[in-house]
DNA sequence: TCGCATAATACGTTATCCATAATTATGAGC
DNA sequence: GCTCATAATTATGGATAACGTATTATGCGA
């Protein structure tokens, strides 16, 4: 008796449980994806599956090959370079259009966050200090109110999430991040929106640029 | 016999043709599709509609409501307002990134396209100028050569295609898109970079405003 | 070893059926 | 006559089996 709460529909639980596999690289970039073979392991037929991979297929995370079937996306170090500067933008753009609509209260909650970022960093919490800084791009993207944007930036995350340095690339610069961060409220706080906006900008860019420096030492696959 | 080169799915070409028809607005938003009719209607059955639905749906045509069947999208002066400023910014950008990497041949074929787009306005034929414009913007994302900011682009544009107004919105300020255009232009030939970007960012957000000063005129539903 | 015919595999699609949820119609009770 | 609960209807989401066909793998002969 599974008592959802939630009826999602089996397509997209599918879906969502084919990506956490994705991003946790159970399933590497690259590999062929069996439908038959995958349908009989979740216990479910072909025909949600397939509606499955649609949509999977629409955010990039494979891609579909006519009669060929289904394969995990790969990034090449040319897509983060395409992707980087675009997620820079489109989170600045956040930042921009949050700020416009914040209210006094907004920013003290941003300020409550960002509070718990430098006690975690102080105390070399990686992992928390990693949940807050996703609680704070979520927040402001939250507060930005803009659909569009807003699925845009999940959906490039999304494919982000497909290199599995991506994540690692907080650890190695985390004092630098929160210096970043810290400017980025410091704006925030005194409304000056293109600050911030640029702020926002900066620290994305500087992700990208930690994450082709690390890109030498640590070489995960052959 | 259709000797098709391509070999492209059936629900990709459903999909196809029901973006066609939803972007004629022979589908107009907000009406619900009944996925039994439109099977028969195109002679197939609703396995390969229903993923072309989901195709639709991830591009932001038309909304899957769970267990309630498939909506056309219907936008609102709001997601105009949300929508415009992004495909600014995005536009603006591959602007940005196509300049980088144009070659001067790249620019001289933008000329071309911009001398037509000259040519066309002197004499007024609206429908070439149309084209024209497209193509020069075509071209511009196709020297970004950034497939993830394409991919962005052109499912927003999609959006947008759902708001009838939208082509039309050309057609009173044709005289003005072309003095954008031109600056645009000049920018491009002297390889001035961050007023192309400005210059393709005012040109977008000037469509939305004239927009919105002709959605009292001509109120085309309800 | 190479080329080509054959077999195996799996994708894309059809058709049919079913359970469930949403919607509408119906009817009892006040 | 109106409200509310129940029943009938309808459509979605999913399962299953089957088939044509394109792709890939295999094996045979030259």
């Amino acid at each position: 008796m599974p008592a959802r709460i939630a009826p999602t529909a089996l397509y997209q639980e599918v879906a969502e449980r084919l990506r956490q596999r994705i991003f946790a690289h159970e399933i590497t970039p690259g590999t062929w994806i069996d439908e038959q073979k995958l349908a009989d392991h979740y216990g479910i037929s072909r025909t949600p599956l397939r509606e499955a991979l649609k949509v999977l297929a629409s955010e990039g995370l494979v891609e579909l090959k006519p009669r060929r079937g289904c394969y995990v996306t790969e990034l090449s170090p040319r897509d983060l370079d395409d992707i980087f500067p675009l997620m820079a933008l489109l989170e600045g753009r956040a930042t921009h259009e949050a700020l416009q609509k914040a209210t006094d209260a907004d920013i003290a909650f941003l300020a409550e966050i960002h509070a718990r970022l430098e006690k975690c960093a102080t105390e070399n919490r990686m992992t928390d200090f990693f949940e807050a800084n996703q609680e704070f791009h979520k927040k402001l993207q939250e507060l930005a109110d803009n659909r569009w944007l807003l699925s845009v930036i999940q959906d490039l995350r999304k494919v982000l999430k497909l290199s599995r340095l991506h994540s690692l690339s907080l650890e190695g610069r985390l004092a630098q991040s929160l210096l970043e961060h810290r400017d980025i409220m410091a704006a925030i706080q005194v409304r000056d929106i293109s600050k911030a906006e640029k702020g926002m900008y900066d620290h994305i860019l500087a992700g990208r640029e930690a994450l082709a420096k690390m890109r030498t030492a640590p070489q995960p696959s052959n």
